[in-house]
DNA sequence: TAGATGGTTAGCCATGTGGCTAGGTAATGC
DNA sequence: GCATTACCTAGCCACATGGCTAACCATCTA
């Protein structure tokens, strides 16, 4: 039940990567325009685009030399929803608490 | 700016480390009890928790012999808005690429 | 105060990760 | 058709990570 948010969460880890992700909100790019802004050699950033490819992050398809990249938004909501979910059940757990610490001071046991 | 999402994403990219977390949002716990479920060495375990202690995730605090760990949620909710923000963006030009296939609709371009 | 309990430190090992260079292939442009 | 462009593969390196054992320290409990 783990896999996919293990390789997601790590994909993501990366500041280089999240960059990449940050870029391809805003519509899809040829490999070489996702590497520009980033210094480091082209192969290096390849694994990165890789990684994120393996984790089903991003696809790509490639036309004549250009491989263009775009996003895949579903594995971005699961993670997300992962997160909110341990978010509420703390909240809740916090409401809890309070809603007990109201009535014990309501007996007047504190 | 990326350097909290670093060690945060890395610190939940663990299945180990997440269902420390899973458990932590039902209540404080001491190493012993967190541990129990996990089937590896002590000191492996006590790595897991000073990766989440250290991304700030969680606290602890040592009385006697027991330390009391606990989960620290402002770092989850940072990390669950910036998954946010990237899906409504996505979403958001999603929404401009419908609207303008409408108006090419319209205008009969198609 | 001896023994058990709960954690901690040190140190080893295998594997994974992020960086590089060098060299290759396949389209495209002149 | 030769050069350039755009990407890919292979292979190297340093360091991080996740696992272990062994041995230690500190605190309760009997």
């Amino acid at each position: 039940m783990a896999n996919h948010l293990d390789s997601f969460f790590s994909a993501i880890s990366d500041p280089t990567r999240r960059a990449v992700i940050e870029r391809l909100t805003r519509g899809p790019a040829p490999v070489s325009e996702l590497h520009a802004p980033h210094d480091m050699a082209l192969p290096t950033f390849l694994k990165h685009l890789k990684v994120l490819e393996t984790a089903g992050l991003t696809r790509s398809v490639k036309k004549g030399r250009v491989r263009t990249v775009h996003i895949e938004a579903a594995p971005l909501a699961a993670a997300e929803n992962w997160l909110t979910t341990q978010r509420k059940l703390w909240e809740g757990r916090l409401g809890r608490l309070s809603a007990l610490a109201e009535r014990l001071e309501k007996g007047g046991d504190a």
